[in-house]
RNA sequence: GGGCAAGUGGCGGAAUUGGUAUACGCGCUGGUCUUAGAAACCAGUGCCGCAAGGCUUAAGAGUUCGAGUCUCUUCUUGCCCA
């Protein structure tokens, strides 16, 4: 028999336009599948391979299915790693980044994906950052960016700007840098203009996992409360947001920022400069906030409580109040909220308990924030909480001091990043201080080749002349913006272009965008659940209001979220990461290392990185065992939302199956006929025709591992069939239907098979045939105890059962002269006899 | 601290959504073949028990003729937000 030789193979199907386009015509019904674009940071890894190998799967299943699909590919080609390639290798980071889209794009083709690559698109191609421009010109003149100073959070490492959500743990995203607060000039997308719809459409995302869905509300944050002015000692006033207004008698503070107005007024106050500094070195995220140390500044000034006669509450500064939050100024209740209550601890305030949960100690330990009655509250007393926001606020709002308010997490996109590989910002300023668009005739505005990528600072602010320009309509002198796109924006609008990447006279060919639009099938990983997928939700909430005939409300109908590739971890005695083609394995628990058999400590399988080395070549996996039995084992080990766990074993018996397939086909395509035996031919018929819905259903829902099983039941089922007295043409007329159902997953595999069996369709879906099989599995019970389970003809009514199973079942025993107290009987499935105990 | 998931053999996991628990794969054990190994093929493999049989889905309770699946309590793990 002649062994199956993947490397030719597979070279032959890759090559065939035929076996890797899943494009029919426009007449056809549209499917747009679409994976996250990677980023072109050299050589793919695993996470590509399962991300773009489940993609492959449901493109090729919907084009076998008759629809005409879009599936294309594409890189996220701005961003610093190519910066900092290019300061260690002296390669330009435009060199770097093409050669490494060429490798990966080498590689990705072994794979045997469905990818048009007519359509590819590279967002540091000129070609297309000249439509961002002209998008972020769009946007700017309809009102949807704007320039703010504001406190930012500074990455000293990088030299730039970070957005809220690139900062984890207080540290920079890709530093790890620690993130300081300061104070500058940027460009802001102004999402916060859509918060409403962005969170009241994520109810319409019903192919979205709802997990997703929950981060991103979180991520919005929407709460209602009011604003409350409290007059001052000093006759000023100052607006406090809450949204716990029903807790107003518990007041015993006002916190302010440290960039409240009133610190004006502390402006040359030593001690106060000195308590800013010390706030500044905080940062600004939310956790940081909330894990410092509450620290306070006595300003001396009381408030007057507005509903408690008399009553003077004193005003801090507190490091743990934002000025871009509310208002700057929140009322402290300690009995109530966790930060107050340690605030109150710390400078020893009044904790006075207004919401009571019916059993009340004497003095607190920590705040207490369930539900509850109000307490200590005059009119608000006996209330629950809500109908008591309820009540004060309608009486702020009488009184004239305060009204209600709803308050976003969400805040505005800044943009600004001071580098130099990414989209340049299409501004410029005037020497009047105006600062206006370019002419979208100028566009693309390019950026300069020749720069310095190793002194400090902004690389295009350091450039001898790419700033200085002339604006176009007038002839005036003009300083260009050196600052460029966050490389977010770039990812924004990509799956747009990519309906028509060739259109050059706008960022997308409306008529396309309405055939294609929204993509039916969006893969990738969850790291992208918030950042990415609002950022593209945004834009596509913007560029409706200035392109009129753009009807999208939301990108992505349907998003997948894959789970990632994980390996054990492996070092050496001094704690050093090994890979694990340095490490052999002895036996089940002992590993050594290849080169001296030193002993290797193992740990528990995660994430590959290249940090810890334990990551796998695809490119070297593919050359050993064939696309297809990688593109097999990436999908047969686990179901795709979780995480897989790599394993050289896998990958080794999914190649042996492959082998295994062609052998059966080659064995099947030769065999000789036999004797046939009617009934036998019927049995294997129906079984093998009864997978069809089983594979197509685990298609459908994402149980790709789930097809995978029935594969391997399918291949018993023809072992069996080979043997028996079945025709020729039976037999090779199902191996053509399983054949069929196997080609989004191994596709080269699929074609050559039917290709050998010379089948005159190769690419339609078998006919879906559920519950063919005329024998069906009966379980027997008693008292709800399994007693034995009997093959019997299909839609079998109670009699018949009853009488077979007291002729011949081993729960006959159970129920010969027994009283049959009552019995239940569920067609096809079970039949339960109920005895008295 | 809050929210959301999840917990099934030695391991990855399956179970038509309340009706045969452990499909399928890995690993392991035995056998055939082989000088030997690898490969291939055959058989076995949740636990206890010689067997009949009993037990088993993190632990405990509940609903039900029947619970991996539903409800409650507890424990553990993971993720997100703090």
């Amino acid at each position: 028999m002649e062994r199956y030789n993947f490397q030719k193979i597979e070279k032959k199907w890759r090559d065939d336009a035929n076996a890797t386009s899943v494009k029919k015509t426009e007449k056809d019904k549209k499917f747009y599948c679409l994976e996250m674009f990677p980023y072109p940071s050299g050589k793919i890894h695993m996470g590509h391979v399962r991300n773009y190998t489940i993609g492959d799967v449901i493109a090729r299943y919907k084009y076998l299915n008759g629809f005409n699909v879009l599936h294309p590919m594409g890189w996220d080609a701005f961003g610093l790693p190519a910066e900092n390639a290019s300061k260690s290798n002296k390669l330009h980071p435009r060199k770097w980044t093409n050669t490494n889209i060429q490798t990966m794009k080498s590689q990705l083709k072994l794979l045997g994906l469905s990818i048009d690559w007519d359509k590819e698109i590279s967002t540091c191609d000129k070609e297309y950052y000249k439509h961002q421009q002209e998008l972020f010109i769009d946007f700017y003149n309809a009102g949807l960016i704007s320039r703010k100073e504001t406190y930012v959070n500074w990455d000293p490492a990088e030299g730039t700007v970070l957005a809220n959500e690139q900062v984890i743990n207080g540290r920079g995203w890709r530093s790890n840098a620690i993130v300081e607060r300061k104070k500058l000039s940027q460009w802001f997308f102004n999402i916060t203009k859509f918060t409403d719809e962005l969170l009241n459409d994520l109810e319409s995302l019903e192919g979205w996992p709802e997990k997703v869905k929950l981060m991103q509300k979180n991520w919005i944050g929407k709460s209602i409360g009011c604003e409350i002015i409290f007059e001052i000692s000093n006759k000023k006033k100052i607006n406090i947001f809450t949204t716990r207004p029903d807790t107003i008698f518990g007041a015993s503070f006002l916190a302010l920022s440290v960039d409240h107005p009133l610190s004006e007024d502390f402006k040359t106050n030593p001690r106060f400069l000195n308590f800013k500094k010390e706030c500044d070195k905080t940062g600004t995220t939310e956790e940081a906030l909330a894990n410092a140390d509450k620290l306070g500044f006595n300003t001396n000034l009381f408030a007057k409580h507005p509903f408690v006669e008399n009553k003077k509450i004193p005003i801090y500064f507190a490091n743990f109040v934002l000025m871009d939050y509310g208002s700057g100024a929140i009322f402290g209740c300690p009995a109530h909220d966790q930060r107050d209550f340690d605030f109150a601890k710390k400078y020893g305030l009044e904790i006075i308990k207004v919401v009571s949960d019916g059993n009340d100690v004497e003095t607190l330990k920590e705040a207490y924030t369930g539900n509850g009655t109000l307490i200590n509250s005059e009119f608000l007393n006996n209330l629950n909480i809500s109908s008591a926001k309820e009540k004060i606020i309608n009486e702020i709002e009488k009184l004239n001091i305060g009204k209600r308010k709803t308050l976003y997490r969400l805040k505005d996109w800044g943009i600004s990043r001071q580098r130099y590989w990414g989209c340049p910002i299409p501004m410029i300023y005037l020497e009047d201080g105006s600062v206006v668009p370019v002419d979208k005739s100028e566009l693309p505005i390019e950026l300069p080749d020749d720069v310095d990528l190793n002194s400090k600072g902004n690389p295009l602010d350091n450039h001898p002349h790419w700033k200085n320009t002339l604006q176009k309509s007038t002839g005036k002198k003009a300083i260009r913006e050196t600052d460029t796109l966050d490389t977010f924006v770039d990812s924004s609008w990509y799956f747009l272009r990519f309906c028509s990447p060739n259109h050059s006279s706008s960022p997308f060919d409306e008529k396309q965008v309405k055939y294609w639009m929204p993509v039916d099938q969006y893969i990738g990983g969850i790291e992208h659940a918030i950042l990415h997928l609002l950022y593209s939700r945004f834009f596509t909430k913007g560029i409706k209001k200035f392109k009129k005939n753009f009807n999208i409300i939301e990108p992505f109908k349907n998003l997948f979220t894959q789970g990632m590739v994980c390996h054990e971890t492996y070092q050496d005695q001094k704690g050093n990461w090994l890979y694990p083609n340095e490490v052999e394995k002895v036996d089940t628990n002992t590993y050594i290392q290849k080169k001296d058999k030193s002993k290797v400590i193992v740990s528990p399988p995660e994430s590959m990185s290249k940090s810890k080395k334990n990551t796998i070549d695809p490119e070297t996996m593919i050359n050993e065992y064939g696309a297809d039995a990688v593109r097999w084992f990436i999908l047969s080990d686990s179901p795709p939302e979780k995480d897989v766990q790599w394993s050289d074993t896998g990958v080794t018996s999914a190649n042996k199956f492959l082998q295994k397939i062609w052998n059966l086909n080659f064995l099947i395509h030769k065999r000789k006929n036999k004797d046939i035996d009617k009934k036998l031919e019927k049995k294997f018929d129906l079984v093998i025709k009864s997978f069809t819905a089983k594979i197509d259903n685990s298609i459908k829902s994402f149980r790709f591992n789930v097809s995978i099983a029935h594969f391997y039941e399918i291949y018993k089922v023809f072992k069996d069939a080979y043997e028996s007295n079945i025709s020729n043409n039976l037999l090779k007329e199902n191996i053509i239907l399983v054949m069929k159902l196997m080609i989004p997953f191994i596709p080269h595999l699929s074609y050559e098979c039917l290709e050998l069996h010379k089948s005159k369709t190769k690419n339609d879906w078998p006919k879906i045939e559920a519950n063919l099989l005329e024998e069906i599995k009966l379980a027997i019970q008693i008292n709800g105890k399994t007693r034995d389970i009997i093959t019997i003809q299909k839609n079998l009514v109670e009699k018949d059962i009853d009488s077979i199973i007291r002729k011949n079942s081993k729960a006959k025993k159970y129920i010969q002269d027994k009283k049959i107290l009552k019995t239940i009987f569920v067609k096809n499935k079970i039949i339960n006899y109920i005895i008295p105990k």
